[in-house]
DNA sequence: AAACCAATTATTGTCGACAATAACGTTAGA
DNA sequence: TCTAACGTTATTGTCGACAATAATTGGTTT
């Protein structure tokens, strides 16, 4: 595998330099570099603003920068970096107007996978997101809903939605272009939805409409649920 | 310039090998490369399924492998090709319910965004569009509706309609992702719409729900308008 | 003859070095 | 002291060469 195993055992090189370990032997170097900048930067490690310095990540990971080059490529083709022509990549600096626009197109798109999703959603999917739901309402009552739910519980039932749509295009704009930067946002705002109980109870009422087969109704629920989170950014962040 | 003036001048190195010469001085030489096989892609000058040749391509283009690779990762990020570790990148095949599914999403899309420029298009924008449709309505009484309205002109008076929802994540996605593979689809199966008068029709009672500032009703024929298109679509090609 | 295995070949992945551009600091002048 | 021009430095863009993997070809065996 190239010279990847040798990567992980030289030793720094600089001061400061530590190498990054987590490395699959059988993906790509590009690959793995770039699914430590995502996380890095949905995370919040790479703060939005950075200027991603080729030389000193290429140091920092342990390759060179023809790899790293092509995962930021990839990045920005994730919009999780900014590139400009002989000057460098730049981590995305989400604005609130950005936020509330992916808001909207949230609305649109999974409106949509909610109503596809009552058409094609098999009858264990929707027990399994029931029990899903199930799981969040401990977390609430547990920890006065404060971390789980919010940061990856939400996502994850929004994101099993649209797996249940069928419809891989929309998987692949809302997985791989939206929720990132969703994550993102909620990492760095620490935004606290504040209305978890409120939210699951839409939560469950969206299954409710899958389970009873009514696209029109899964759809509008879904419309309206995203809808008011919208709201709910748009009144506690400026505006 | 680093080389790239050099480049256009050197006699083509193979027999069959010959430059081309579209290149942007300005912008980086992946940049150009990939605007020159995004073209290429979408007016099937690069057949569905083609291998992508990292050394053919390096040759015909007349630059080195480095700038080639960035581009063909760029290109993955717009679903142009599929890219697999160690094997190599592939023009996308498009299926017919591939296609279907990118109908779905855009009427989720453009539907919002037909709702969106009911509130926000300017009169001037919503006057160009009118003019717009009326050179439609020349070129389809011209040629019996064929080449123009249907490869591009439709698209365009799409684009202008989610250009006014002056939402830019709704334009990133429709513009740069979606409107390629759906422009390729065109070329590839050159689907006469069959329906130029009719979409003429609808495209000016969307106008006209714009004008009149009615978000619900913009939405509404909007996603009816395309709605149409993709049982078109499904009526003619198998299903 | 078909199938499996081995060696060769071609392609992808990675690297280090050089060229060209942009950013920075310094100095000279007003 | 501020500004502008210059030279220096650092970073991005590009290239060619090497390493490693996958595809191909030919040969052997059942």
């Amino acid at each position: 595998m190239n010279k990847q195993a040798q990567l992980e055992n030289t030793p720094p090189s600089t001061a400061k330099g530590n190498k990054v370990k987590a490395f699959n032997a059988d993906k790509t170097l590009a690959e793995n570099v770039m699914n430590l900048l995502v996380t890095a930067i949905v995370k919040g490690e790479l703060a939005p603003g950075t200027k991603i310095s080729e030389p000193e990540l290429a140091r920092r990971y342990g390759i060179s920068r023809g790899p790293l080059r092509e995962a930021i490529r990839r990045l920005e083709g994730l919009r999780l970096v900014e590139l400009k022509p002989h000057v460098g990549a730049r981590v995305v600096q989400l604005s609130v107007k950005e936020l509330i626009e992916i808001y909207r197109v949230r609305e649109a798109l999974e409106g949509m996978a909610a109503r596809l999703a009552a058409v094609h959603m098999s009858q264990e999917e929707i027990d399994d997101l029931r029990s899903l739901l199930d799981r969040h309402e401990e977390s609430i009552s547990q920890l006065d809903g404060q971390s789980y739910f919010q940061k990856e519980g939400d996502l994850d039932f929004h994101y099993r939605i649209v797996k249940g749509s069928n419809n891989a295009k929309m998987l692949e704009l809302l997985g791989s272009d939206l929720y990132h930067l969703v994550r993102m946002y909620r990492y760095q705002f620490s935004v606290s939805s504040s209305r978890p109980v409120r939210a699951l109870k839409e939560h469950r009422q969206i299954v409710d409409a899958i389970e009873a087969r009514d696209p029109e109704l899964a759809e509008i629920l879904m419309r309206r649920h995203i809808s008011a989170a919208r709201v709910n950014i748009e009144q506690k962040l400026d505006k």
